[in-house]
DNA sequence: CTGAAAGCGCTAACAG
DNA sequence: CTGTTAGCGCTTTCAG
C-alpha cells in the first residue's frame, strides 16, 4: 500500500541512502544531478509519501503543529480560530492537532505535555479571550507563540498575535464622525478583566481628538460588563439627558453592549438609525447581521489572526533565530445599517 | 528529557521486553505479578510516556483520530463540532487531528490520504450540513464514521451520527399545541437540497395528527430557501388571510426563517409573542438569544453529536467487529420567550 | 559520487 | 517467567 524509500531504491537499483539524500534535497554535490532528478521523478510517480512516524522517530519532529486552546462549550470564536489555523497549517504542509484546555488546575501543563509528547514542531497557545498572562513552561527548542493573549512583562519575550483593537475603535469612531456626528459617545465597560477596554477607549479618544480637536471633551460612560442588560442600563441615563447633551452616535464596547443600547434607545422613543447611530465591536457571527437594523460593527478577525499565528509559527520553525515580536492584525469595520449620516 | 523503556529497564535491572509486556498489560502469565506491578509503579514515578512515533512505526497506529470537516469560513457550527470532538477525544486518550476539506476536486481524497499517512486510528467525516452523500474510499481496516451526513443507499453501511430532526420538530410543535394553539402552521423550505426539510415537516405533521387528531389539516407553506428574506416573503401571504384562517403559532424550518416570519408579522401589525408564537430551528449561537423576543427554538446539538461520534469511533476502534448503525442524537427544545399561551 | 550500516524507541516472536 | 533478537521506515555518519 504505502510505498517506501526502499521500494523506489529497488526500482532504480540504487540504495536507500541515495534516495533519502535526493528526496530531502541534501544531494548537492553528493548525488549526481540527473540521478537525483530521476529519483525525485519516480518517487512522485510512485506516489511516495514519507512515513511521518519513521521521520519523527529519527528526527524528533512530526510536521505537526499544536493549537492549544481554551474551549468554552459556547465560545463563538473557537470556530474562527480553528478554521483559520487549520487552513494555514494545511497550506504550509503541516498538520494541526487541536488540544483543548480547561480551567482545571494543571490542565495547561498537561496539554503542553500532550503536545510535546507528540513531538509537535511548534505550539500556538490561545487564551479564551484577549488577556495578559504568563508564559507556560515550554522547552525553548520548541517554537511557541501566543494567540489572542500577551505575556506579562513589558516587551514581548514570545511572539504574540493579537487584534489591533485601538485601530478598530479609531476607525469606528472616525466613521461616525465623518458621517457628520459631532456629538459622539463611547459606551465602554467598567471591568479591568477586559484588557481590551483601554485599547478601545483609546481608539475612541484618539479619533475624537484627531477629528474634533483637542477642545472636544469625549463623552464616555461605562457599563458594568459587556452584557446586553448592562448596556441597556447605562444607556438609559444617556437618553434621559437634555436633548442638547444627548449624543447622536454611540460607539460601543461590544455588540452586546450595542444591542442593549439600542433597546434603551427604543424604549426612550428613539428610532434607529434615524435618531441614533451605533457601532458595535466583535461582529459576533451572524448575530450582528440579524439585528434590526443590521449592526455596523468592528470585526475581531479571529480567522485571520489564527492563520497569521500559524504562519508566524511556521516561520519560527523554519527560521529558529527569529526575534519575538508582537503582530497586530487589523480589525476591519463592517459597514451595515446602523449608522446614518447626521446633518447638524 | 523523555524517559524511555530502556531507562526503566536499566533502573530495575531487567530487560526492555519485560517492561513492554508489563506496561502494555500483556503480562498475564508471562511476568510475575509483583514484578509487573513494580514496573508499572516505577514507570509512573519516572514519568514514562510512550513515544508515539516508535509505537506508530511499529504498529501502524497513532492513537490519533482525524476529524475531516468541510469548513466554510463562516460556518456557525464548526465551533460546536470541533469543540465536542476535541473534548471526547481527549477524554478517551486520543489526540484529535483536524483536517479541513474544501469543495475543490480531489480535496476529499487528499484529506483522507493525509489522515491515512499519519496512521490515524479512525476517521470522522463530517459534511458541512446534514445531507446524503456517498462514502469516500477508505481501507476497511480504518474505522470510519459519518457525522451529520448519511450514506446514499438504504441501510447504513457505515455508522452515522445525525440529529433527530423529526423528534425535534415533533417536540416543538407539541409545545405549541400544548400552549393552547390549535391553529398552528409550519413554514418550511421548498428546496430538496435540504434533506432535513422532510424530517422537520414529518415531525410537524405527526405532532398535529397526534394531538389534534386525524381530521386536522396541517397548515404548511414553504419558503424558497431558509433565508430571512424568503421567510418574510412567504409569511406575508399568511398574515393577509382572513383572521379565522390566520395561525396563532408557527413552527419554522430555521431560525432565519423565523426571523423573517417575525418581521412579516410585525409589518402586519402583530406583536410577538402576544399575537403570534414562533419556534425556530438551529439555535444559531447567540443569535436566537439576542433576538427580541428571545427565540424559542430547537437546538441542533452539534457539540453532543460530535462528541458522540468520536465516542462511537473509539468504540469501533477498540471493538473492530461492530455493526454499522445510525445514531440519532436528540434535538432539545430551547425554551425562551417567543411562545405565548393561547386561550381560545 | 554512492552504498553499507547503525540506530531512533518500541513490539513481538522466539529461545531459554 | 524472562531475555534476546529482529525489525518498523527513515536519516546520517562513514567507508569505498
Amino acid at each position: 500500500m504505502m510505498v517506501r524509500m526502499r521500494d523506489i531504491a529497488d526500482r532504480l537499483g540504487i540504495s536507500v541512502s541515495t534516495v533519502s539524500l535526493a528526496l530531502n534535497h541534501k544531494d548537492k554535490g553528493r548525488v549526481n544531478p540527473p540521478l537525483a532528478e530521476k529519483i525525485r521523478v519516480t518517487a512522485n510517480r510512485m506516489g511516495y509519501r514519507p512515513n511521518p512516524h519513521a521521520v519523527g522517530l529519527k528526527l524528533n519532529k512530526s510536521h505537526a503543529i499544536a493549537l492549544i486552546c481554551y474551549t468554552g462549550p459556547d465560545d463563538p470564536f473557537l470556530s474562527g480560530l480553528t478554521g483559520g489555523a487549520q487552513a494555514a497549517a494545511a497550506e504550509a504542509g503541516y498538520i494541526l492537532i487541536t488540544i483543548p484546555v480547561t480551567d482545571a488546575p494543571g490542565a495547561e501543563e498537561s496539554a503542553i505535555q500532550t503536545a510535546l509528547q507528540r513531538d509537535v514542531d511548534g505550539i500556538v497557545f490561545a487564551a479564551d479571550y484577549y488577556r495578559r498572562r504568563d508564559i507556560p513552561t515550554v522547552p525553548d527548542t520548541t517554537p511557541f507563540l501566543f494567540l489572542d493573549c500577551i505575556s506579562t512583562g513589558s516587551n514581548p519575550v514570545v511572539t504574540e498575535v493579537i487584534a489591533d483593537e485601538a485601530q478598530g475603535s479609531f476607525d469606528a469612531t472616525s466613521h461616525l464622525i465623518s458621517a457628520g456626528h459631532t456629538h459622539v459617545g463611547y459606551v465602554g465597560v467598567d471591568d479591568d478583566r477586559y484588557i481590551a477596554r483601554h485599547l478601545r477607549e483609546k481608539g475612541f479618544r484618539d479619533a475624537v481628538r484627531e477629528h474634533l480637536g483637542d477642545e472636544a471633551t469625549p463623552l464616555i460612560i461605562n457599563a458594568a460588563d459587556p452584557s446586553i442588560s448592562a448596556g441597556e442600563a447605562v444607556a438609559a441615563s444617556l437618553f434621559s439627558r437634555p436633548v442638547a447633551e444627548r449624543p447622536t452616535a454611540l460607539f460601543c464596547f461590544s455588540d452586546r453592549t450595542a444591542f442593549g443600547v439600542a433597546q434603551a434607545a427604543r424604549r426612550h422613543g428613539l428610532s434607529l438609525p434615524e435618531d441614533l447611530s451605533i457601532v458595535g465591536f466583535d461582529n459576533v457571527e451572524y448575530t450582528s447581521e440579524f439585528f434590526t437594523p443590521r449592526l455596523t460593527t468592528v470585526e475581531l478577525p479571529h480567522q485571520r489572526m489564527s492563520s497569521e499565528a500559524v504562519r508566524q509559527l511556521v516561520h519560527l520553525i523554519e527560521n529558529p533565530r527569529c526575534e519575538p515580536h508582537r503582530l497586530k492584525v487589523p480589525c476591519p469595520l463592517i459597514h451595515r445599517d446602523s449608522v446614518n449620516p447626521h446633518h447638524s
